[in-house]
DNA sequence: ACCTTTCGGTCAACAGTGTTGACACGCGGG
DNA sequence: CCCGCGTGTCAACACTGTTGACCGAAAGGT
C-alpha cells in the first residue's frame, strides 16, 4: 500500500523529508527567529521557494515540525498518590532533551497566535484534561492549572533560563522538593476559606 | 545643576527619550520580534539610523526600555511565614501589567544571549539572593531557585499563555492555593531522604 | 566678528529576511 | 505520441537591522 506510486510522487515526499527533517534540526539547535528558511532549504538541499510551498510558511513549518503531543499519560492517569513527584521525574527524565529544546523554541516563538494556541491545547491535553476530573476537592480545574503552571516553570528553569543549579541538582532533590510542592495543588487544599462552591 | 548646557545637547536627549518611550510603549504590545526599529522611529519621529546610533542595537534598545528592578523586597525580606501567599498576591497586583508585559516581552526575546542573561540576574536578585540566605533546613538555595521557577510558571500562565480560567479567578483562591504550594519550599522540607548535607 | 570644529540629524545603501509569481523540464495518463 | 500536471528553479518584491557618507547649524576659540 505504501509502494511508489510514482518517481515524481517520490521524489516530492523526499524532499519534503529532508526539508522537515532540517527544519526540526535547525529549529531546536537554534530557535525559531535564528533559523532562516535560506538556511533550512540549503541543509535539505532544496530551494528556498520550496520550503514554503509545501509548508505555507515558515511559521507553520515550524508548527508541523514541533511534535507536542502527550507523553506523560502514564503519570496523569496514575494514583494521586505521590503523583507530583512521578510527573517531575517523568518530565527530567524521558526525552528530556527533546522535551526541553520544544519548549524553548516554542516559548520563544509564542510572539505568534498559532503557536501560542498550539503550546497552549498542548498543556491542556497533556495536563490539565486527564488530570482536572480526576482531583477531589473543590477548584479542581483551576487546581489542575495551576499546575500545569508549575510543569511550565520548571521547564522555564531548565529549558529557557537554564540555571546551573537546578540542572546540576540531583534527580532526587528535586524530585522530593518540586514534586512536594505540586502534590500540595494535587491533593484537596486544607485552607477552611475556600469553599466548595464554585 | 540640570540646566540646559547647550540647545544640541537638549535636543539629543529629548529625542533620545522619546525613541525610548517609543520603543518601550512598542515592545510591550507587540513584542520583540514584530516590532521594527523603523516604526519606533515614525512613532518618535525619528530617523531609524538615529535609534542604532543612540542605543548601539535593537537588542541593546530592547534591554535599555525593560526595565527588571526589584519590586518585591518588601515580601522576600518579611516574615517567612505566609510568604507564599503575600508573594503571589503582590505578583498578582502591584503594576501586574508592567510585570506581565516585561516578563512576556524578555522570555520571547530570549534567543539573544544577553536578553537572557538580563532575565536570569533579573529572577536572582529578585527572589533567590534575598530568599536563598534565609530559608531553614537543607538545600536552601536549591529551594529558593525552585520558588523562582514557580514564579515563572505563574508569569507563564499569566502573561504568555493566557490562561483564562487562572486569569479570571479570584486573586484569594489563586493567592492560597499556590501561595502554599510555594510556601512547601519555604518551609523546612520533612522528607527524611534530604539529609542535610549539600 | 569670523573661522573651525563638533555633533544632531538625514539619506542612501548594504546584506539579509519571508514570500510570491513566472518559468523550465520531465514523468504520467489519455 | 502528445498534452498536462507537478517538481524544481530563478528572480523579484517588500521588508528587516545596520552602516557610512553627508548636511547644516550650534559651540568654542581667537
Amino acid at each position: 500500500m505504501s509502494e511508489v506510486v510514482s518517481a515524481r510522487a517520490a521524489s516530492a515526499s523526499a524532499t519534503r523529508e529532508a526539508i522537515g527533517r532540517a527544519a526540526r534540526r535547525l529549529f531546536n539547535r537554534q530557535g525559531y527567529a535564528a533559523t532562516s528558511v535560506r538556511q533550512i532549504a540549503a541543509e535539505a538541499g532544496a530551494d528556498p521557494a520550496l520550503v514554503i510551498r509545501y509548508f505555507g510558511s515558515k511559521e507553520r513549518l515550524f508548527l508541523e515540525t514541533m511534535p507536542v503531543e502527550g507523553r506523560f499519560d502514564h503519570v496523569t492517569h496514575g494514583p494521586l498518590e505521590g503523583l507530583g513527584r512521578r510527573l517531575v521525574t517523568s518530565l527530567l527524565t524521558e526525552a528530556p532533551e527533546l522535551t526541553f529544546s520544544i519548549w524553548r523554541s516554542m516559548l520563544r516563538a509564542s510572539d505568534s497566535d498559532l503557536v501560542r494556541e498550539r503550546l497552549v491545547t498542548a498543556m491542556e491535553q497533556m495536563f490539565i484534561v486527564p488530570l482536572a476530573p480526576r482531583l477531589v476537592g473543590p477548584h479542581a480545574e483551576l487546581r489542575a492549572r495551576l499546575v500545569a503552571a508549575q510543569i511550565s516553570g520548571l521547564l522555564d528553569a531548565v529549558a529557557v533560563l537554564g540555571d546551573a543549579r537546578i540542572t546540576e541538582a540531583s534527580l532526587d532533590q528535586l524530585v522530593v522538593l518540586y514534586g512536594d510542592s505540586i502534590q500540595t495543588l494535587v491533593d484537596p487544599p486544607i485552607d477552611p476559606t475556600l469553599d466548595e462552591q464554585n
